[in-house]
This record gives C-alpha cells, structure tokens and sequence, in this order.
DNA sequence: AAGTCGGGGGA
DNA sequence: TCCCCAGACTT
C-alpha cells in the first residue's frame, strides 16, 4: 500500500490545512470592511461579534448583495438593537422596514425566529449548528455561518460563493445542484478548526473579489497554487450550472384610489407573492397569470397601460395603473373591505415592495 | 428534484 | 439584455 503525499488536498484534523493557511492569510490582509463583521485583527485581539448582529446580517444576505444590504443592516441594527427588541416590534413595522429587500418571507421568518430565540432560548441564540438549524428561517447555510462565525464552530459553509470556490479548487465538472454533496464535503476537509469563521468570510471574499463568476482573477489569487481548475485552465467554466427556464409574462392593474389626500392600500394575505405586506388594491395578477381588469370599486377610472414593468424571480409583469376619478366613495365601507387609508405625503413611510412602490409615484405624478 | 419567492448591480 | 447574488421553504 502506497501513500500519496499531495499538498492541494488538505487533512481533515487538528491542524489549519494548506489552503486555509493560504487563504487565512490573505484574509488577514485584505478582508472587506462590512459593517456586521469583526475584522480579523479585532477577532484574534479578542472581540467576539453579536450573535443577534450576525444572523441578521445572514438572513439580509439570502440571495442579496452587499451593497443591497448595508443600508437596511445599519437601519434595523439602529431602531432594533438586540434580538428581544426585534421580537416585540409590531410585524407591520419590521416589515415595513424590510420594504423593498425582496423576498419578504424572510422577513417573517426573521420576526418568527427572534421571537422564538427570546421566548424559548432567553433570548440567546442556539450555539451550535444543529440548535440554530431549527429555527424559522434558518437553513443549512445561515445555521453554519452563524455557528462558525459567532460561535467558532467548524461548520462547513457552503454559500453560492464557496461552491464556485471549491468547485473550481477541486475541478468538479459536475453540474448543480448535482454536485452539492460533493462540493459541501471538500468544504467540510478545508475547513480549519481554528478561526472557522474568519475561514468562511474568508472564502465569500474571495468569491466576491477574486474568485468571480466571470473573468476570475487567478494572477491575484492565494489558493491558485491549490487550484486544479486553474491548472487545467478551466476555472472560469467552473462550476457547471443547469440551463434556466424562460419567464411567462404576466399583466395586471393596480387601483390608486384617492381622497381628502389619502390612498387607499390593502394588507396582502400572509403568505405567497409579497405576503403580509401593504400594497395597492390590484386585480389578482400572479405568476405566469394575467389579472382582470376589474377595479375594486364602480365609478370613472383612468387607465394608464403599461404603466410599470417590473421582473420577479419566474415571471415578468407589466402593470396598468388605474386612478380613480369619482364619483366619492364612502371611506367607511371601504374600511370594511380591509383598506388602509393612508396619507399620501407619507406614502414613503406605508413600506410598499419596490412594484407598488414605482405605481405610486407614478400616480402622484398623475393626480 | 423542481417550483416559489424580489430586487438591484454589474457586465 | 442577461446573469447573479452570504438561500429557505414547499410540494
């Protein structure tokens, strides 16, 4: 029985591998300045992050950029300091500040979770993976990086960053999701038990900065002495993707009702497309469905065709705009309806998603 | 395994 | 335009 002696496939262990050495390394030279991270210097002086500032920060991250989430981070982290504050604001107002972020069921899920986290856990977050991996909202991914970032756990995190990272350190050709397995257990062989946390934020950087989706800069890279893909040169084809499937066009209309200077909004129902959030009144448009036309209330409207075009994940929308012009409602009645008046010099404050959002200042500009 | 769920930034 | 992003959850 032969052993082979190979320095780009690290031991699992005790002991920090090539590749987080490397990687580590660089990180402690020039690692992004994020407002929820602990610098590498301060980490290893001793300062140890907010678990509450940490998991936020994940769950703002899902699917979103950096430069999307900063403002909102420092917006939430200001009004909602700790996680008991965030678990006893009103829902309206947490997701009315989570407006235009996008996939607002990660914002319900952030409310259910810190509420969870302050009664059954006293308010602390779960120190271990498996612990936090229960929580709502809290997937395979959030669960690791919390526990390796605020709790020094080697989890292995495996980001969309980190599988573009060792798909190409490890040159696996198989496509995704196929290759997932396979691509968390390299992750776990990497991942160092010490400074775990600093190896995962280590690797988004580089996936970020360096290790980019296109034109990958391998000259500026420290793991491209450990990278396979790059010694064959197909590290910028890497990793494989599965082709995407084309958007339906939907259409529909939204209502701008307004009186005595406030506009009537509705609440949308708790789950689906923009769940729980304030919106205008619209036709039932939905994914790869068109709406009715039909307004909410009889009277004179005027149409404005095509109005917004807005792109969700699957389907594209293009929006009519209806602004009502008489004859007067009775407010009352359409309070019973489970409308909202709302003043529209404060229609900033109302948190409409981004699509409701672009309808009403268009309809300010009409009225 | 596939579908649902936002929005914006970069090329 | 197209592509992707510190994914989670449901079916």
């Amino acid at each position: 029985m032969s052993v082979e002696c190979r320095d780009d496939i690290v031991e699992t262990g005790t002991g920090t591998g090539a590749v987080a050495e490397a990687l580590l390394g660089h990180y402690d030279m020039h690692a992004r300045d994020l407002p929820w991270r602990v610098s590498p210097a301060a980490r290893r002086a001793g300062l140890k992050p907010d678990p509450y500032r940490v998991w936020l920060s994940e769950v703002m991250l899902q699917q979103t950029t950096v430069a999307a989430v900063t403002g909102y981070f420092e917006r939430f982290t200001t009004r909602w300091p700790t996680v008991e504050a965030l678990a006893t604001a009103p829902q309206e107002d947490v997701l009315a500040a989570w407006a235009g972020l996008g996939y607002y069921a990660r914002a319900r899920n952030l409310i259910a979770c810190a509420r969870a986290v302050t009664v059954d856990h006293g308010g602390r977050f779960p120190g271990t993976e498996a612990g936090l991996r229960v929580l709502p909202g809290i997937g395979d991914y959030t669960a690791a990086a919390v526990a390796a970032i605020a709790f020094d756990e080697p989890a292995a995190v495996v980001d969309a960053n980190v599988e573009r990272v060792v798909a190409r350190l490890f040159a696996i050709t198989t496509s995704l999701p196929a290759a997932r397995p396979e691509i968390r257990k390299h992750t776990a062989e990497i991942t160092p038990r010490e400074r775990p946390g600093d190896f995962a934020q280590a690797m988004m950087d580089l996936g970020a900065t360096i290790c980019t989706v296109r034109n990958p800069s391998c000259l500026l890279c420290p793991l491209a002495p450990h990278c396979a893909a790059h010694a064959q040169g197909i590290a910028e084809s890497l990793p494989v993707k599965p082709p995407k499937k084309a958007k339906p066009q939907s259409t529909g209309t939204a209502f701008w009702i307004e009186q005595d200077g406030q506009v009537l909004l509705v609440q949308r129902p708790g789950k689906g497309m923009l769940g729980g959030m304030r919106a205008l009144p619209d036709d039932g448009w939905a994914a790869g469905r068109n709406g009715t036309a039909q307004p909410p209330v009889p009277g004179q409207w005027q149409v404005i065709d095509g109005a917004v075009a807005h792109v969700f994940t699957h389907f594209s929308l293009e929006l009519a705009l209806a602004l009502y012009r008489g004859p007067q409602i009775d407010k009352v009645a359409i309070e019973n309806l489970n409308g909202i008046w709302w003043p529209v010099e404060h229609i900033a404050e109302a948190g409409l998603p981004t699509l409701f959002a672009k309808a009403a200042a268009l309809a300010i500009q009409y009225r």
